[in-house]
RNA sequence: GUGAACGUAGCUCAGGUGGUAGAGCACUGGGUUGUGGCCCCAGCGGUCGCGGGUUCAAGUCCCGUCGUUCACCCCA
C-alpha cells in the first residue's frame, strides 16, 4: 500500500456535510453585496510578486514573510495572492475603469494564500468575500462599505460583534503625526521593548500592534493620530461617522486600529467577535487613496474591505447557527431481481430527463439494503420493480413518509413525482 | 519563527504502575424465500502518525520527526 497522504498543513477540504452552510452564506453574501449595488469580480489566483510587494507594502508581514512566491518556468516571480485589494485595484487599471461612470464598485469571493503557522480560525489557504467601491473619496461611500458588512453579518444572524473604527490620516498630515510618535518613543525609549524601539525606526505606527503591557501603558501618553488629522482628514473622519449613526452602526474608536497593509489611509475599521478567541477579527478594511496610484494607474481614490469565510463559519457556530438542509434526491429505485436492475438503469435515466431527481444502487445491495439506502437518501419515494412490474410494464411507488404504496404504469409513475407539489 | 498539549479502526474515544489491541457510531449481510426507518445477531475494518532507543517484552518509558490543536506574532 502506498503512503496515505494528507491536505497540506493549513489547509482543508470542504466536504459535502459542509457545504450547504457555507453555499449558503456565500449566496447570501452575493445577494447583500448586489443589493448595494456591487458587481462580481474574480481575478487570478496568483499575480507578478510585484504587485504585492508595492501595493501592499513591503514593510507589511504579509510580503515580508507570508507570500507563496515561486519563479514560474518563464523565470517571472509570481505571487499566490495574499490578500484582495491590490489585485482587483489591478484589474481596475488595466481594464480602464476609471472611464466608467464613478465609482466602480466590485466585491469577489475568492481563497487568499499566506505561508503561516495555523490556528484556530487561521489557515494558509483561506476564503474571503470582500467588495471594493473605487473613484469616489466621499465619507458617505466609507460608510456605505462598512453598512455593507454590518448588513451582511445581520443577515447571517451573526452575534456578538464590535465594530471598531480610526482613522489612518492622509499623506498630509501623516507624515508629521509619525514624526510626532517617532519623537515620543525614542523620547520615552526606555519604556518600550527592543521591537517596539525598532518599530520607531520603520514605522512607528506599529506600536500600536505590540502587545507587551508595559509597552500598552506607555503608549497611553502617547499623542493620537486622530488628533493630528488635517482639517480634511478630520472633516472626512467625522462625516464617516455621522452616516454610520444614520444606518445605526454603533462603533467604538479605536486609536491604535493599524491594520497589516500599508496602503490604508483615512478610514480603517475591524469587526470583532467574542465568540472567536484569539483571531477576533471577522472582516475589515478601509481607504486606500494611495493604492491605485502606487500600481501605476490614476491617481484614483478607493474603500473596500475583506470577511473571511473561515470565521464567519466558526462564529455561526458558536451562534448556534445550524445548516440548511440539503437537496435530497425525490425517488430513489429499486430492483428485486437481477433482471430488474436494467430496467432500473433506464428508468432512472427517463425520469431524470424529466428533470427529477434520482438516484439507484450500484452495490449490488440486498432488497433490504436499497430500502435502507433509498430512506436514508432522503428520498420521498420508492421506484420498486420486480418480476411482476417488469412483466406488466408497472412500477410499485411506494411514499416513504407514509409506506402506502401503489402500482401505476410507468409513464404515470414519474408524473406523479413531479405534480405533487412536495418540499423537498 | 517561538511555546504548550495531543496523535489508537472512516468518526468519537477506552486501553492504572510496560507483556504483542477494545467499545459506540458508521459500513455490509442476516432475523423463514418481493420492501426501509426501531430492535437483535454476525461480519468487515488498526504494521496503535513515522523513525530510532531502553527492555526478555512498548500503544504504554526516552529521544527525534511529521501532523493537529491552542497561544505568541500577525491577520481573514
Amino acid at each position: 500500500m502506498a503512503e496515505v497522504l494528507s491536505a497540506p498543513k493549513g489547509t482543508y477540504d470542504i466536504l459535502p456535510e459542509d457545504q450547504p452552510l457555507r453555499r449558503w452564506v456565500i449566496s447570501r453574501a452575493e445577494e447583500v453585496f448586489q443589493r448595494y449595488g456591487y458587481s462580481r469580480i474574480d481575478t487570478p489566483m496568483f499575480e507578478e510578486t510585484r504587485l504585492f510587494s508595492r501595493g501592499v507594502g513591503e514593510s507589511t508581514d504579509i510580503v515580508r514573510k507570508e507570500m507563496y512566491t515561486f519563479t514560474d518556468l518563464g523565470g517571472r516571480s509570481m505571487t499566490l495572492r495574499p490578500e484582495g485589494t491590490a489585485p482587483v485595484a489591478r484589474a481596475y487599471v488595466e481594464h480602464g475603469m476609471h472611464t466608467l461612470p464613478q465609482p466602480v464598485k466590485l466585491y469577489y469571493h475568492c481563497a487568499m494564500f499566506r505561508y503561516e503557522s495555523p490556528q484556530s480560525g487561521r489557515y494558509r489557504q483561506h476564503y474571503q468575500l470582500g467588495v471594493e467601491a473605487f473613484g469616489s473619496e466621499a465619507p458617505e461611500i466609507d460608510a456605505e462599505v462598512i453598512g455593507v458588512l454590518a448588513a451582511l453579518y445581520r443577515e447571517l444572524g451573526l452575534e456578538g460583534l464590535e465594530l471598531r473604527l480610526n482613522s489612518m490620516g492622509c499623506r498630509e498630515c501623516r507624515p508629521a503625526y509619525g514624526s510626532a510618535l517617532r519623537g515620543f518613543l525614542t523620547e520615552h525609549a526606555g519604556d518600550f521593548c527592543g521591537e517596539c524601539v525598532e518599530r520607531a525606526h520603520l514605522n512607528p505606527l506599529r506600536t500600536f500592534d505590540c502587545k507587551v503591557p508595559t509597552c500598552r501603558a506607555a503608549l497611553e501618553a502617547a499623542p493620537r493620530l486622530t488628533e493630528h488629522l488635517c482639517s480634511a482628514c478630520a472633516a472626512h473622519h467625522a462625516r464617516v461617522q455621522e452616516c454610520l449613526a444614520v444606518q445605526g452602526i454603533s462603533f467604538g474608536a479605536d486609536h491604535t486600529l493599524v491594520r497589516g497593509m500599508d496602503y490604508y489611509t483615512r478610514t480603517t475599521f475591524e469587526f470583532q467577535s467574542s465568540l472567536l478567541g484569539a483571531q477576533s477579527g471577522v472582516g475589515g478594511g478601509g481607504r486606500y487613496d494611495d493604492l491605485v496610484e502606487a500600481i501605476g494607474g490614476p491617481p484614483t481614490p478607493g474603500v473596500g474591505f475583506g470577511t473571511g469565510i473561515e470565521r464567519i463559519l466558526l462564529a455561526l457556530a458558536r451562534s448556534g447557527v445550524t445548516s440548511p438542509t440539503p437537496r435530497r434526491p425525490l425517488v430513489y429505485l429499486v430492483a428485486l431481481s437481477a433482471e430488474a436492475r436494467g430496467e432500473v438503469f433506464a428508468l432512472a435515466h427517463d425520469i431524470r430527463s424529466q428533470g427529477v431527481v434520482a438516484d439507484l444502487d450500484y452495490m449490488t445491495r440486498s432488497v433490504k439494503g436499497q430500502m435502507k439506502q433509498a430512506n436514508r437518501s432522503g428520498a420521498r419515494y420508492a421506484f420498486i420493480v420486480g418480476e411482476q412490474e417488469l412483466a406488466e410494464g408497472t412500477v410499485t411507488v411506494r411514499d416513504l413518509m407514509s409506506g402506502e404504496e401503489k402500482c401505476l404504469p410507468k409513464t404515470e409513475a414519474v408524473t406523479v413525482t413531479i405534480t405533487d407539489p412536495i418540499d423537498v
